[in-house]
DNA sequence: TATGAACATGAGGGTTTCCTCAAGTTTGTG
DNA sequence: CACAAACTTGAGGAAACCCTCATGTTCATA
């Protein structure tokens, strides 16, 4: 997987190689079925090494999740870069949102990263984010085009990511393309025609 | 606060009456404070009672649940209420939204009862979606009138609150309208002239 | 006010996860 | 092959939470 090379550090011993490796798919594979915080033994488990070891090359968790998010956020590289592509900028848009949802949808473990990335430690957190920094760009193309509304910002659609992690986990065992009809519905909203201005009243009590 | 008496229960001694109280009101405080999975331990201290105590009243998590959620689930009946005596139906189907997730925003434990009922033990559940009752009534009647889109059904709203329960969580500490202006977002694409066809297409891959 | 039934108490056993470290094993090199 | 450095192992201590039960206390009644 990797070559048995860690990246800065001297090179490591063949076996001591061989089962990061298998640590490293092991985690992969169990984060995305058991979400961010499955038990570390099920991983050393599964990848049939003892926790001892698991703890020899990872010292936190953190350090764990550091070597698998931000491969598996990379992923959101090329969805944004196909989003930018688009000479369509709403079709852009929609198309990011549908590939970053069905990213989430895919894998557990990422869907809790991206909506406890807060809490996660700062490099992993950046790691992580590193993925939306062309979302301005996304945005801003798709309000510019007269398409998104004029009011939609990035904030936003940090709140629609945290919005849709929970749909994707209530309903991913029972009717898995809930999250696309919410998206539905939630796009409408998101048009420029549709756009209403949003009351900012102190509430009534 | 309940006069000493369990429901269809033999009185209870005067002193055990207190306790059983000062417990309903801790829990109260705690679950709305720190959600549903707070420590019991927590709740039977700030009752000022030890935990064996808490036990001999409520022999399962579960029974203290079933004896203080239904109880705060029941200001829901009054905003549905107040949304059908509402002239207006889309007024009355928006205001019955925002009143619910002021309820959610204000109770913690309440946000993890409506997102989690299903896996709560079916008389409980039952209390809780007792103020579900008129949803459906809700919904139609701003249907009917033209003003909210047509393929908006009940389940939908279930979607809805499961979204906002996460959204409510994540940003209550540090901006706490985050959610009203995500609803408002929503609302616009659930307004008839913003429907646009769910698109059912079998994912492209 | 004495007595038994009702109730309260909290130490302690069980579970799950975390993480460490002394002892044993493997690898690469001379 | 021998040896030191690198690596692995899993038993076990710590923490958080669950729940029980033997013991002690309080209440209600005569």
């Amino acid at each position: 997987m990797m070559g048995g090379m860690a990246a800065g550090s001297k090179p490591l011993r063949s076996d001591a190689a061989r089962n990061r490796d298998k640590l490293l798919v092991a985690a992969t594979q169990v984060l995305a079925e058991r979400g961010l915080d499955a038990p570390l033994e099920h991983i050393a488990r599964r990848a049939g090494v003892s926790i001892g070891t698991l703890y020899n090359h990872f010292p936190t968790r953190e350090a764990l999740l550091g070597a698998i998010l931000p491969q598996r956020m990379a992923a959101l590289d090329e969805i944004a870069a196909a989003a930018l592509a688009d000479p369509d900028p709403w079709a852009g848009f929609t198309g990011f949102l549908e590939g970053l949802f069905t990213l989430q949808a895919e894998d557990h473990g990422l869907n809790d990263a991206l909506t406890q990335s807060f809490s996660l430690a700062t490099d992993v957190s950046q790691a992580c984010h590193r993925g939306f920094l062309d979302v301005e760009r996304i945005i801003e193309r798709a309000r510019a085009a007269g398409r998104l509304r004029a009011d939609f910002e990035a904030g936003d659609l940090v709140t629609l990511v945290w919005a849709m992690s929970q749909v994707i986990r209530e309903s991913m065992e029972t009717a898995p393309d809930t999250w696309r009809r919410f998206l539905s519905f939630f796009l409408d909203g998101l048009r420029a025609e549709a756009a209403r201005p949003i009351p900012h009243d102190h509430p009534v009590r």
